[in-house]
RNA sequence: CGGGAUGUAGCGCAGUUUGGUAGCGCACCUCGUUCGGGACGAGGGGGUCGCAGGUUCAAAUCCUGUCAUCCCGACCA
């Protein structure tokens, strides 16, 4: 490809509505442009970059025994609606009609697709497993679209669905699945964690989000300092804060005027805040109220919350009222003398406390020397705090750090949830029907790309890892309007390109000085300039973006040296 | 959907307070000089000032409405 024949146009001022900086160098680099709020087009180098990434994944989803197909973007309704997803799902799914009044959907993903077809089409054990995946535009109508690639309403996703006979076969698949991400990832060059992830109100099977770490990302996840445990904060699990050595004393109730706070309570009393329990009270859609014991220094984890509610999928806070009728006190409230058969959570740091003080649910009171062991009942004890920096890690105890990250991709052990309602089963080895046991995995293909720029940026622009640069390998005459160098030039680059190399000829007649600063900013890992030195001397000048090195080469072996310098990128 | 900010040429901005012929830098076009890290000179093209209504002799500027974009909070690839 020559540069006077590729569409790349390179901005000098970094464009006002771009926040991070993936996004920036994204719409400088030329690479992409804004459509409308939360849509964009690839511009011929970006698309470059994508079509990289996607081989990539397809290769590996291919090694993996995944089959590619693709499926239609638009959705009937009626597939929705037997998932029970055409209600649930909500605002986020782009919904229209067709001339005869039928609803239909921009996919936002396509289980109820695929095990559709599916049903329809395989009947016997004999068929499994079976892993089919795409690689296409999604559509979610997000709430709010932004920083470019990394939240937008449609983007490229590579979706791949396994179909086992049972649990075995399914979790095989989600360890062939979990070990391509791992190489895909790898391959991209990216510094990433698999995380373990909440299944959300999915439920049943485990999860693990693939996450590159960068300050830009939105998810926050705890990694332990010593093993390899790493998760979301919402899945982070934390083991009870042992019980102190102390003598439990009598329960007291003591005044203590306006301290309807944690921190205002802890100075009326003096006491250390980890000595202080913290009520939250929350309620259901169904209307439930549900009070929530944490110590004071500790935050509730909504998820958590949740899963101990069968059948809740959202908290409010809870309405003054409906404290009071349990007996409750906002602002002072406690476990002792709540109304019987009132939904008690406890975390189980709190069951461990020793003569602390909680609300006595009564306004300006609060008990002195509580001791939870003794004084709660009928209370659910569990894990219901979200993680902190510091706090130990649930496999070896060493601290955990907490992180931000991208989450680029996400493996998924669904189980029968689509199967069983949508009623997609094959004959098993008994002639038995049963329902298939499903995985399914995800990855962002633009956001894998906005990931990878947010690693690997410098001040003067992309700083490409080679797999997925839009080019490898880019020379540059120095004066394209010199007939001499601009034919040296054209000869090297048909030696590269020849040689099975990516190659750019930057051949615009532009000054050497806004040729170099376009290759820094568009982030080639490899330039080569072509000036007076190659014609008088012979020898082929090297540059590698990534640590700014300077090699001099003869024409007779700068090939190999090049070759040998793009693998080690 | 709540809170905050911004809409003026392709990009970055000034002008709005105090109404009076729409500007600057970069980019773009022409000519000349220049040519290994975003050159210089001369000339040139391009904007119904987001949109709609109102006030006024006169509106980018004041008023009302509306739309869009960006940032902060509940989610996800």
């Amino acid at each position: 490809m020559k540069a006077t024949n590729l569409y790349a146009p390179t901005l000098r001022q970094t464009p006002a509505d771009a926040e991070i900086v993936s996004h920036q160098l994204m719409l400088r680099a030329g690479m992409m442009r804004k459509s409308a709020n939360g849509m964009y087009n690839f511009l011929p180098l970006g698309w470059r970059t994508i079509r990289k990434i996607e081989q990539i994944i397809r290769e590996e989803m291919d090694a993996a025994g995944g089959q590619e197909m693709c499926m239609p973007i638009l959705q009937p309704a009626e597939y929705w609606q037997e998932s029970g997803r055409w209600a649930a799902y909500g605002a986020e799914m782009m919904r229209m009609q067709d001339r005869h009044g039928h609803d239909y959907c921009l996919g936002p993903t396509h289980e109820e697709m695929i095990t559709a077809l599916v049903r329809d089409e395989v009947r016997s054990y004999k068929q499994l497993p079976l892993l089919l995946y795409q690689i296409q535009d999604k559509f979610r109508d997000e709430r709010r679209p932004r920083f470019g690639l990394m939240r937008s309403r449609e983007f490229i996703m590579k979706d791949l669905y396994s179909f086992d006979k049972d649990v075995e076969g399914m979790n095989l698949s989600y360890q062939k699945m979990y070990d391509a991400y791992d190489a895909i990832f790898t391959r991209c060059g990216l510094e990433f964690r698999p995380v373990e992830a909440d299944n959300g109100a999915i439920g049943g099977g485990h999860s693990h989000e693939f996450t590159v770490l960068a300050d830009a990302g939105e998810s926050s996840i705890a990694c332990c300092t010593k093993c390899d445990y790493a998760a979301s904060d919402e899945k982070a699990e934390l083991a009870a804060v042992a019980a102190p050595d102390e003598e439990m004393l009598e329960l007291e109730k003591v005044a203590t005027p306006g301290t309807n706070t944690i921190d205002s309570l802890v100075e009326f009393l003096g006491v250390p805040i980890e000595k202080t329990i913290k009520a939250v009270a929350y309620e259901t859609e169904q209307d439930e109220l549900v009070l929530v014991f944490v110590r004071g220094d500790h935050d509730v984890n909504e998820i958590k919350v949740l899963h101990q509610l069968e059948g809740a999928l959202e908290l409010r806070m809870a309405e003054e009222e409906a404290i009071r009728a349990v007996g409750g006190c906002p602002g002072f409230m406690s476990p002792i003398g709540i109304k019987e058969g009132t939904r008690i959570l406890v975390d189980s740091t709190v069951m461990n406390m020793k003569n602390a003080v909680s609300g006595a649910n009564e306004v300006d009171f609060h008990y002195k020397n509580v001791n939870p062991s003794r004084d709660f009942k009928d209370v659910v004890v569990t894990d219901l705090r979200l993680v902190r920096e510091g706090d130990p890690c649930p496999r070896c105890g060493a601290p955990m750090k907490m992180t931000r990250g991208i989450e680029v991709g996400q493996v998924f052990a669904l189980g029968t949830k689509y199967s069983a309602a949508m009623g997609a089963t094959f004959l098993d080895e008994q002639g038995k029907e049963k329902p298939f046991v499903m995985g399914c995995y995800g990855i962002g293909v633009g956001r894998t790309m906005a990931a990878a720029i947010e690693q690997n940026n410098d001040e003067h622009g992309i700083v490409w890892p080679r797999s997925i640069a839009p080019f490898e390998v880019v020379v540059v005459p120095i004066n394209a309007k010199n007939e001499e160098q601009l034919r040296y030039a054209e000869g090297v680059y048909g030696e590269l390109k020849q040689a099975g190399i990516d190659v750019l000829l930057d051949d615009r007649p532009e000054r050497a000085g806004v040729k170099f600063k376009d290759c820094d900013l568009i982030g080639y890992p490899v330039r080569i300039a072509i000036g007076p030195k190659a014609l008088e001397e012979g020898t082929i000048e090297v540059k590698v973006r990534k640590s700014g090195e300077m090699f001099l080469y003869k024409r007779e072996t700068y090939l190999d040296e090049v070759r040998k310098l793009l693998e080690s990128l």
